[in-house]
DNA sequence: AATGAATGAGTGTTCATTCAT
DNA sequence: GATGAATGAACACTCATTCAT
């Protein structure tokens, strides 16, 4: 336990230091000031600094998909599907906001890092379950037409967006407060 | 002239190294070697490399709203209007995919450098602007009633969500192959 | 034993170079060469250059005041005072040429340095060391009236002259050969 | 005149520049910029940095030998010649401090330039000046018997040695005000 | 005599990573 | 598992100087 703790320490610790001043800008360095632990220990860990970004990417996501899926047990119409996976993801930002905001802005890097294919996996499981949770409702047509990554996009994509202002301190608005609105107009997007 | 185009070249360059290797890993000499400008030519009229992010940034933003106030002309009503916003938008990125990657992934760091006033400011004028057309539509009671910032991301989130996807290669369906969906869609998400 | 002689290689490494090529001209790399220590082992021990500086800087005048304070165990005159000062300095900068030449060029530059406000301290001690150990003669009358500031420069300033003259290469006279004169002098100035 | 007063301004802008940051922090821009001359003006006038500084120099110190000269004209002593030596400096340094702060610390760099050797010669003519004025006074054995790099030092030391004190901001005593105390210690020390 | 855009070698410093203890 | 001194490639940036106009 002291060991999962320490690991912990670190991601932690690297999750301040890039809310405070972005991935590119925290040092080793500074994750080693900030979580108490040596250089040795931080690599002995993690291997890299590209790991240790890869680890708390990933331990987000999955984070967010977990809540899903605890939803999906629960939800028993399309309707409640579709605002499922958007209300699931502004309670998750909500709560994270600065895991949230990393994760927002370092997609890409994960994406061209050597764990780009753990990435590629995980995010493979996660549509896979989704497109799974609404194929009956699909079958039944009880959705507009439209292309599946187009689909994706009208129902999260307002959610998204408004996270990514709200994160950056650019909306007036709570993003908690646009909760329901949200879901309903991503349910009035696509529903047939 | 010679000067114009000398300056042009070094953006264009500097673009191109965003494009591959990303901002944070371009560096001035990439540049320099890209634009065929010597060092100290290249500092002569950027001054470093922050202010050549932002001139960049700056001008990309500035040919969109270029875009937009042209179609405004012609949007003779609040759905021609909204579906402007989306329209515009869609067209430009699919013009311009590197320029628009490089936007969409570095708002932030402008915001947060010694130019973030600067882009503010046009920020200001290019909502402004768009609020303004709007107005006599909304005081009709056209739109559903819904906080500002939420009424934008409700618009342009789909569309932003879908860019930066195809713009990551994420994508089968093509960006220019949604733009009368996502107009669409943004269209029946707010009217009232 | 062996980090010691590691920081006090690049210190002599450092001196060697200012002696040669002056302080601004001498690089961190022309150190590093000297010195055989790696560049990050130069920054991991001293962390700037403006450092190395100061530490070369305070080492050596805190050897000057350890001379001086092993001769006012010995000195128990007026007049033996008072030489003692000049004929100490005289001796040290005579044993450490380079050393002294350095320090007589840097005082400005370490005191508008980060370690100014160090430096300040270590002045005023050694001052109110000398003043104390004259405080008792000056009370007996046995020096002329004159402000403090004067009578450090009238008894120190011809010796201060010669050496940065001898240091320089202007002198046809030995400093060493000096050392007498310039004691009595100094005495002469001052006595009553 | 216009001439002369453009290479004049340059002068004072780079005398100004000196005291604010340093000779060596100087940089070309800083002069163009507080002289409101050009790049190419500058070059042109001067050629390069090192001879900007040599030009001040040699002009501070010429100022200082025709101060010199003016006053042996009416030294008609041993005594009033040697007070001369003391109380011109002093007043020179106190009259112009800027001009003195510099001349005192870039003098071996001056040296060490291609115009070192016309400062040998400017030197050479005032120490064989002041020597041909005293010469008549020695023969007739009113000097202490010391080697003449020392007799120098002996005099003007202490003047040195407090005015770079003064200059530097570290005498509590105003320099002006030490000028008959030198003098006198100056004529007492070397008297015979 | 004046201008200022252009040049590019050279600088101090950073920082991810290694490895002997 | 833990430590932190050591490494050195790489970087952004500076600045004296040139030269065509």
């Amino acid at each position: 336990m002291s060991r999962a703790s320490r690991k912990d320490d670190i991601l932690q610790a690297a999750l301040a230091c890039f809310t405070e001043v972005g991935v590119d800008a925290t040092t080793i360095e500074m994750i080693r000031d900030r979580s108490g632990a040596s250089i040795g220990s931080l690599y002995h860990h993690f291997g890299n600094k590209e790991r240790i970004i890869a680890a708390l990417y990933l331990a987000g996501t999955g984070q967010y998909a977990a809540l899903l899926e605890q939803g999906f047990a629960a939800a028993d119409s399309a309707e409640a599907c579709i605002k499922l996976l958007v209300t699931s993801y502004i309670d998750w930002v909500a709560a994270n906001p600065d895991w949230a905001r990393f994760i927002l802005h370092s997609r890409g890097r994960v994406e061209a890092s050597e764990l780009g294919e753990q990435l590629h996996e995980a995010n493979r499981l996660h549509y896979g379950r989704i497109h799974q949770e609404l194929a009956g409702y699909r079958a039944q047509g009880l959705f507009k037409a439209m292309p599946s990554d187009c689909f994706a996009s009208v129902i999260i994509g307002p959610s998204h967006d408004f996270a990514r202002n709200w994160l950056a301190g650019r909306t007036h608005t709570q993003l908690a407060d646009c909760r329901e609105l949200l879901a309903q107009v991503a349910w009035d997007s696509v529903k047939a």
